[in-house]
DNA sequence: TTTTGAGTTGTTCGA
DNA sequence: GTCGAACAACTCAAA
């Protein structure tokens, strides 16, 4: 019992439901260590907001292993190098880390494996991100699926999941420490300028931040959740995205905390499946990435390779700025930039926006998100990208053009939500709110709006913008 | 091998 | 205002 195990956080940012964690504890003495690697080849380098989300939950992560008594040792470099050279440092006789599935991860995983077994160190993985492996969801013919349904039904048809499992109750410490880094000398949080005043307000990074926000779902946002989760203006979606990108809560706690919860009188069924079913779109992105790891750089409709895209700075630039004059759209884009969020009605919106009626190419939106986004997950932005621009796996129909007015209309029906983000238009009556440029030049200047001055005018028009991408997609039949 | 039913999230038009 | 159909065919997954 007197083995040294270092335990590699990677995406798992918590000391429950972590077998990594839990299987080292019960060996002997633990060496937690985070690696900052924007080295390895082929690896998405993190954006800011998730830099400055991973620098908030180190620090939680360090504070937590304090408590049981054990620290929390923090390198830069390539995975491999570090894990090899501290291994041998300390007399580890083995290395744990939770799975990792992103295109690089495998091969990255086998090296380590070769690596550490050269110096006489067993390399374990462990899973722990996921609710189902990607292996192990099959159809009848033994491949992966590439339709959500299917996949939902296939992989819920065994026996239920395992319970979670609680966090070691305390951490056997090494004889000696190994150095550090110190997390201020990774400069993940902005300087000049700070622009995370909005994400500090909007969020608790941490594994006890991912809990509270739990509890705070289950309390009064799971009831309803089926109707509600599309309004923008409700607070009514779980928000545990970033928490479930860090791995600072698992999905196994989170789908057995609402499972739990399915047998509240106040609480239907339906909207624990619904939830439970959100978690599983996670899954299902996963699992396209695995099996189709050219998923963030390529369409997964290899026809869409030639679609008349009609890039344009000026207009890509309104879009993330959230000067764009269709008001739904600059909500999203301006709840995104000061909160690392946007909610899941939104950025459909906003997608469709760029993509069709912009006829910006996914990728572009894609690199977008990742950079701004605190939940900015590989496998979730991609898919979703893809399945919103047209060339995704099960892929939304191309006919299937969001209004930007009409969804305004139906999920803002208040306008509360582009009044939040989009404050200078916060006076105009509601029957306008989603569309400006229709008021009466009175009721614009009451409410101290000037178009093209105050707000932008619009950089499309809706019907002209809808029927320019209904023949671009035509064009990729014909071509 | 062939057949069959089905597929997250929408919009517009005309009755 | 409400409702159903059209928008296009195609691919997936299982029988």
């Amino acid at each position: 019992m007197s083995d040294t195990t270092i335990v590699w956080f990677r995406n798992d940012l918590r000391l429950d439901d972590n077998c990594a964690l839990i299987r080292a504890a019960a060996n002997g003495s633990v060496i937690p260590v985070y690696i900052i690697d924007d080295e390895t080849p082929g690896a998405w380098s993190m954006g800011g907001a998730s830099r400055w989300w991973l620098h908030m939950s180190l620090t939680a992560l360090a504070a937590d292993l304090g408590t049981l008594g054990s620290r929390l040792v923090l390198r830069r470099g390539r995975s491999a190098d570090v894990l090899a050279k501290l291994a041998v440092d300390c007399k580890a006789t083995a290395v744990h880390a939770s799975r990792a599935y992103q295109p690089w991860a495998g091969a990255l995983e086998s090296q380590i494996k070769t690596d550490l077994a050269a110096v006489g160190v067993t390399f374990r993985r462990f899973a722990g991100t996921l609710l189902f492996e990607p292996e192990a969801v099959r159809t009848k013919d033994g491949g992966p699926f590439k339709v959500y349904t299917p996949f939902w039904r296939s992989a819920t048809d065994g026996p239920d999941l395992p319970p979670p499992q609680p966090a070691p109750q305390a951490l056997q410490s090494p004889a000696r420490w190994p150095k550090s880094d110190t997390l201020k000398s990774w400069g993940l949080l902005p300087q000049k300028p700070d622009w995370a005043g909005g994400l500090r307000d909007a969020w608790t990074p941490g594994a006890a931040g991912a809990q509270a926000r739990l509890a705070t779902f289950l309390a009064s946002g799971l009831k309803g959740y089926a109707e509600n989760r599309n309004r923008p203006d409700l607070p009514a979606t779980s928000r545990l995205s970033p928490h479930l990108a860090f791995g600072e809560i698992s999905p196994l706690r989170a789908w057995h905390a609402a499972r739990d919860h399915a047998h509240d009188a106040t609480v239907m069924a339906k909207d624990c499946e619904v939830f439970c079913k959100e978690l599983a779109w996670r899954e299902f992105s996963y699992h396209l990435l695995f099996h189709w790891p050219t998923l963030p750089s390529d369409p997964f409709r290899a026809d869409f390779a030639r679609f008349p895209w009609a890039p344009s700075d000026a207009d890509l630039r309104a879009w993330q700025r959230g000067m764009t004059g269709y008001p739904i759209v600059d909500a999203g884009m301006r709840e995104l930039w000061h909160t690392g969020y946007m909610h899941n009605r939104v950025r459909m919106v906003v997608g469709s926006f760029l993509v069709k009626h912009l006829l910006i190419p996914w990728q572009a939106g894609e690199a977008w998100f990742w950079d701004t986004l605190v939940d900015a997950d590989l496998a979730s932005n991609s898919a979703s990208w893809q399945w919103i621009a047209g060339c995704g796996a099960d892929a939304a129909p191309y006919f299937r053009i969001f209004n930007p007015i009409k969804q305004g209309e139906t999920f803002d029906a208040h306008g509360t939500y582009v009044r939040r983000w989009v404050p200078e238009l916060g006076l105009l009556p509601n029957d306008v709110i989603h569309q400006p440029w229709e008021a009466p030049e009175l009721v614009l200047r009451a409410a101290g709006v000037q178009l093209g001055k105050t707000y932008p005018t619009r950089i499309v028009d809706h019907a002209t913008a809808r029927d320019r991408a209904l023949s671009a997609f035509k064009s990729l039949k014909t071509s």
